[in-house]
DNA sequence: CTTGGAGTTCGCGTTTAGCGTACATTATAG
DNA sequence: CTATAATGTACGCTAAACGCGAACTCCAAG
């Protein structure tokens, strides 16, 4: 397990080894031996971890690098075009350039930009 | 552990207990009593199990039903415009409507139409 | 100064992982 | 049809280590 990982997680969270230890439903020592390299956390216990941190198992293990976890992609409600890097977006199964994509994000800017300037009614009508 | 999903991971290679076993680096009853329910691999042998089996250790565990388990490519998930459901795509933070996003794929696919009917040179010029 | 929370370390009791071994059950010969 | 080997299954033993409470240190709040 990737000690500095789970600490990072857990700070980032400002939990303490108590509480975290009592999310998880061990001891804050046996919690702490994980932590500190003592001690390995079960299956379970590394299972409960995953969940407590939002991440996966793969990524405590080192097994992965991307913390993020979509245990059935539903945890990505909103995606920024502006800010794509990791996802590759595709019509028709064929991706898209990074050109392509700044050239729809130019485009929605500037329909934004012209909408901004008529009249609040045209709000209605922005589902064309 | 599920451990329908490590057998059968097993029987799909056609690897004996034993062979399996090796593999790990592991007696074969030790890996027989992963299968069997009666022992639990620790995290180490977990890992070189999901490595072997060429899946993720959440999949072993049951965190997540997808078998598949890209290492080198594990963030670079695909998102088909086309068929968004649940995921609302943003430009500066504001959502796009679902005309809006129509409007687009409607761009690249007539976009594309006109680049098919160029000659092939056209694709040394589709970063603009 | 004192009180209490946070983090670290350690000894102890108990659990158990991993192994070897032995047995049942097919196949591969000979 | 036997013998030989490979596959899968079950179990006892032992060393390893998991999990816990307790005993610290450190530090900030009262």
């Amino acid at each position: 397990m990737i000690l500095n990982r789970v600490i990072e997680l857990r700070k980032r969270k400002k939990w303490s080894l108590q509480y975290t230890a009592d999310q998880l439903g061990i001891a804050k020592s046996t919690y702490a031996g994980y932590e500190s390299g003592y001690r390995r956390p079960s299956l379970e216990a590394i299972k409960l971890m995953a969940d407590l941190f939002e991440t996966s198992v793969d990524y405590l293990l080192g097994r992965v690098d991307t913390e993020t976890f979509h245990p059935e992609k539903e945890n990505i409600q909103e995606l920024e075009l502006t800010q794509l890097s990791e996802i590759k977006l595709t019509v028709d199964g064929k991706p898209l350039s990074d050109g392509e994509i700044n050239q729809l994000i130019a485009f929605i800017r500037s329909k934004r930009e012209i909408e901004g300037l008529q009249t609040p009614d045209a709000q209605t009508q922005k589902n064309w």
